[in-house]
DNA sequence: GTCTATAGTCTGATAGAC
DNA sequence: GTCTATCAGACTATAGAC
């Protein structure tokens, strides 16, 4: 049972890493089996298939996605607003440049989304949560007069559109100023708000 | 030789669209030649091997993007700078939504680049003739004193992340304001200028 | 739980006739 | 130029011993 549990774990995480380097197709599982230290069929007994384990990783991942991205609006002021916006890009620019495969893996299954309504279902599912917890904290903001009320739902779209397209550019290895660019994004949304 | 240039289009075409739909490797080289017409070894008379079509079509499109994306300043005008960005994104929106095939194949070959360094290459110089586009166009913006000149690169980078980002959303199904989302962003980023 | 052995299928690529 | 025939190799998955 403690030997099960262990070469369980084992087969995700080498699966996880090997998918991310290399992609669904270029990675078998006799290679992730040599990579766990075991022989091919063995991972059988633990998963049914090669697209179970796959189905697995996905359900994983959009777990985490989930909790990363959830914000809560109630400790947020007229003070902190700004500054919670710039730390929540400023974390998951961090976590993006420290962790690769992250992004790597999750645009193999934004691929796979297009052509399995499976995976587009779930991902849906994601990219609404994303989007509606940003468009909640905007209108929190209008609420309390941090930001303007003029195309709110906008304002918030162009934040994520920004904080997702910059993992995107991390991947590819280009060097820019990701955090000055988020500052400048936020800055420029909640710019024009009037105090009256 | 008027039949030669006829399937070597043939074979062009069918493959950019079954890359596009499947991927590259779940389209075979039998699959594409069942598509044109013709047998699977007919298709090694034209391209040397699957790798040189795949390289092929990268070259097509990357050809492609650097026409689409260059952009001329010389008419540009205080009256119509924003109504050029705008026009400009308005454009790209359209084509993306017409046209599937293009991002589906182009996010494949994004992935292939993380893996090999060939693609990434070329990857990389889109890229930056893509950021310095637009960064020129903000800084002649800021001659002609339609924007702001603090963080000019930042304002730069906000436009092509949000400009690029909204064809990895159509390509999810999301149905979002775009157009209105990139006016947002455009109108966002020219905010601010001090006419003294 | 993990192994060896292997079935069965598909792949990219080549040889050689027409 | 295009074909039929065929190759070696890799793949997922299973059978059955231990």
């Amino acid at each position: 049972m403690k030997d099960k549990k262990e070469t369980y774990d084992l087969i995700v995480e080498t699966a996880y890493k090997m998918f991310a380097e290399n992609g669904f197709d270029k990675t078998s599982l006799a290679m992730i089996a040599k990579g766990v230290g075991i022989s091919k069929p063995a991972i059988y007994y633990y998963f049914d298939s090669k697209e179970k384990l796959i189905d697995f990783l996905f359900e994983e991942i959009c777990k985490e996605i989930m909790i990363q991205s959830t914000i809560t609006v109630d400790d947020l002021t007229v003070n902190n607003f700004e500054q919670f916006l710039l730390n929540f890009g400023f974390k998951m620019i961090e976590e993006q440049e420290r962790d690769v495969y992250f992004n790597k893996i999750f645009n193999e299954y934004i691929l796979l989304a297009t052509r399995n309504d499976k995976y587009m279902t779930q991902l849906n599912k994601i990219q609404k949560s994303y989007f509606e917890n940003f468009s909640m904290l905007m209108n929190y903001g209008v609420k309390i007069g941090v930001v303007n009320r003029d195309n709110v739902e906008n304002k918030s779209n162009i934040l994520v559109m920004v904080i997702d397209n910059i993992g995107n550019f991390i991947l590819t290895g280009l060097e820019l100023d990701y955090k000055g660019t988020w500052e400048e994004a936020v800055k420029s949304v909640l710019k024009g708000v009037r105090n009256d």
